[in-house]
DNA sequence: CGTTTGTGGATGC
DNA sequence: GCATCCACAAACG
């Protein structure tokens, strides 16, 4: 059981638009830590899905954000994905600005310069061990 | 590096 | 129920 106390996990519940398989991919995407990225496709093999475009579907109708960290979420070539339903102008620019702000660096194009800041599922990371 | 195919959910009809 | 779209991914050229 897990416990769901948190007044945004609520509001995600609480909207119409979100479906069982959406609040698996916001609860997964909850579990990145400030700081580090993951991959669509990750977050897909998280919620149990082989589609990782199911989850940038997701995530794009994500009305959440940024409170659910929708920009911690980058392609699995490591570029900088989408944001706010658009995977290029000003809310990119945005996106960019937040990770970097969070300590992930990020070339000027948005692409990863460090693939160590994608944060792996499963196993439980060290932090800090840097 | 560009193109094509696979995949899975959401939405429209 | 079928067709189409999508913020992807991996394979192929």
């Amino acid at each position: 059981m897990k416990k769901n106390s948190d007044p945004l996990r609520e509001k995600i519940a609480c909207h119409p638009q979100v479906t069982a398989f959406r609040l698996k991919v916001y609860g997964a995407l909850l579990e990145v830590p400030k700081g580090y990225v993951t991959t669509y496709g990750r977050l897909a093999r998280r919620v149990g899905c082989g589609s990782a475009q199911a989850v940038g579907n997701a995530l794009r109708a994500n009305p959440f954000a940024p409170e659910v960290p929708c920009h911690r979420v980058v392609a699995a070539d490591l570029s900088i994905g989408g944001f706010c339903g658009r995977r290029a102008g000003d809310e990119i620019a945005r996106k960019i600005a937040l990770l970097t702000a969070e300590g992930v660096p990020l070339d000027a194009a948005g692409r990863l310069r460090d693939a160590r800041r994608v944060w792996s599922f499963g196993p439980r990371q060290k932090q800090g061990s840097e």
